[in-house]
DNA sequence: CTTGCGTCCTGCTCGC
DNA sequence: TGCGAGCAGGACGCAA
């Protein structure tokens, strides 16, 4: 399941293959992944609103959505949702189709006429290709909901936009219009770095729990996309290759474990209707 | 307004 | 061994 660390890591690959390059052709094999309320507004999907025969001027992210633009300022957003992921390739290679490839861009590299193809594939489709016309467009419509990034949150920030909510903590951390990036593995693993309960009220944190709080979103997150995300199963990074931070989780995922610091069972429940896993000593 | 819950979708795991 | 139920969850729509 992609979140802001997954994405960032792929973000990065994707950019350094094909940021400049020219898009040579795309191709969609199911129009329904291509969600656009734009695509409604301007008609007729055509190849051209997803980049083809234009160069790919920006590869950025916010939150968990990664952001291709194309000249001409216009471009798409890509939400891999659940078991999404991008994969690059040589165009000039054989192989089979994987399944669930839904859209695919040939992308010119300029060296000898060599070519790649990035493929969009997910099984579950609750990812999904959004188009927008330009950057306004966007801020304004696919951006706007979305908190501040959760690699930059500051306790200051955090507690502005939290207010004192009467929910879970945990709850407060997966809605993305209060920090954007966060999912079910990183709220997990930062609430036990800030050693506060998932269950806990937003109403009932401090000053200090949410000092804690910030700092411990912000080196999770680091820590996480250095290790290229978490493969649980679908994740991979477009060269293929998994992200090994699962192998070092603290909390998602280990639920009935011995608590890597101070040996306890981990606890795990439903929280905001999320599995969720916490140890009872170490978080209060 | 805030909060909570059902829905979408496929593939994997588990139990009989 | 085979098969069906249960589970996983990001974002969104709707209800209270």
């Amino acid at each position: 399941m992609p979140e802001l660390p997954e994405v960032e890591a792929i973000r990065r690959q994707l950019a350094a293959s094909i940021l400049g390059r020219s898009v040579e052709r795309v191709r969609v094999h199911r129009r329904d992944v291509v969600r656009d309320l734009a695509t409604r507004r301007l008609g007729r999907l055509s190849p051209g609103m997803l980049g083809a025969g234009q160069r790919v001027r920006r590869v950025d992210r916010r939150g968990k959505q990664l952001i291709v633009g194309f000249d001409g300022g216009h471009g798409l957003v890509v939400r891999l949702g659940m078991s999404g992921r991008i994969e690059l390739v040589d165009a000039g290679r054989r192989r089979s189709v994987p399944p669930h490839r839904h859209v695919d861009w040939t992308i010119e590299t300029g060296r000898g006429g060599s070519k790649l193809r990035m493929e969009f594939i997910d099984p579950r489709r609750f990812g999904g290709v959004h188009l927008f016309q330009s950057p306004e467009d966007l801020e304004q419509r696919l951006l706007v909901n979305l908190g501040p990034e959760a690699t930059t949150i500051d306790p200051k920030a955090l507690a502005a936009r939290l207010k004192a909510g009467r929910r879970p903590i945990k709850a407060a951390l997966l809605d993305q219009g209060m920090i954007a990036g966060i999912g079910n593995i990183y709220a997990d693993e930062a609430l036990f770095r800030a050693g506060i309960r998932p269950d806990r009220l937003v109403i009932d944190l401090d000053a200090g729990d949410l000092n804690r709080l910030a700092k411990s979103i912000r080196t999770t997150l680091a820590l996480a996309i250095k290790a290229g995300g978490t493969t649980l199963r679908d994740h991979r990074l477009p060269d293929g290759s998994p992200g090994t931070f699962g192998l070092v989780h603290l909390a998602y995922g280990r639920s009935g474990e011995p608590c890597r610091s101070c040996g306890a069972i981990m606890s795990s429940d439903l929280v905001a209707a999320r599995s969720t896993t916490w140890c009872d000593v170490c978080q209060a």
